[in-house]
DNA sequence: ATATAGTTGACTCAAATAGTAGGTTATTGA
DNA sequence: TCAATAACCTACTATTTGAGTCAACTATAT
């Protein structure tokens, strides 16, 4: 399960969508605006998010996107396969770095390691992100408001490019 | 937490050696050429073991590395940090992508993921890895014993270089 | 002394992510 | 019917970073 900007900024794209879908489609150029992400990137990405059934789309003025199944059969791991595709299986197929006996010595590792990420992504659905962030917006009076930082400064990215997997 | 082929070279490196390493301290030419690994690639990674204190060296003929710890207090997460080093913390400072409110919205989920990883590799040590290879190599007779592939042919890797993370 | 083996850092290379640009097509409403 | 909107698509560029090499140096055993 490759983790990239890109399933983040899908899985913040469709939370986007899920917090103002009642109201039909909702246009790419607005999530851009609101969540400071290129058009363009979005536009790509919702190609495959659309590839992938996971919204619809409705063309011209007043088009946009919108949410293609219930928001709580909709789950992260869905959203990351569909943008972060190649769900390329485990390498390791006997060529160079593992070899014979050594072949599955930590093959079967990473793949425990990889049906643990998996079932984590798949147990967080779109509704449940939903919730909390709407019980965090109530908290907090409404939206625009600085949330409170009790992580301390973060230490800033690089170049804002990082890889999500690149975390401990 | 960042999986690369580095933290799967590394683990396997470690394993050779806890396999071993009864005797003496393990050359870096013999984990070379037995997990066909390069020797400066190991050496690069044995640098960056022996900084984080989890294998000692032994300079000179007749030398080579000791794992430097009981190998139940070594987690393949210790492996992983210590050669996938930068730890950065997630990102989403504010910058780019999420903003006030916004930010937090994905953060969590993924310091969650995060932590979901980490406790999963921390949960496996040298230790149970190699009692279980063991029993592996017990059941197949010994050695350079090809390896039942129940699971059909491998999709090749593309370039022999992909990510461990890049699997579902 | 010499061979062995760890230690280091600079360097190359290729792949893949991230992001851009420019066009086309469908649909609505004036 | 025309203009504006917004999805759709493909090709392109740029940058990063991971992967791996090379060359020189240091320590130690025989």
């Amino acid at each position: 399960m490759r983790l990239t900007t890109k399933g983040r900024f899908a899985v913040t794209a469709m939370m986007d969508l899920a917090l103002r879908g009642d109201d039909g489609p909702v246009a790419l150029a607005g999530v851009s605006e609101r969540q400071k992400i290129s058009l363009s990137y979005l536009e790509q990405l919702f190609g495959k998010l659309r590839r992938y059934k996971l919204v619809d789309s409705v063309r011209g003025p007043g088009g946009g996107y919108c949410i293609a199944r219930p928001l709580d059969t909709v789950t992260v791991a869905d959203i990351v396969r569909a943008v972060d595709e190649p769900l390329d299986a485990t390498q390791c197929g006997g060529k160079e770095n593992c070899l014979d006996d050594q072949r599955c010595m930590t093959h079967d590792l990473w793949a425990a390691l990889n049906a643990k990420m998996y079932d984590y992504l798949s147990s967080v659905t779109l509704a449940g992100l939903v919730d909390r962030q709407r019980a965090k917006e109530a908290r907090s009076g409404s939206a625009a408001v600085i949330e409170d930082r009790r992580l301390g400064p973060q230490p800033k990215a690089r170049n804002g490019r990082d890889k999500i997997a690149a975390v401990i």
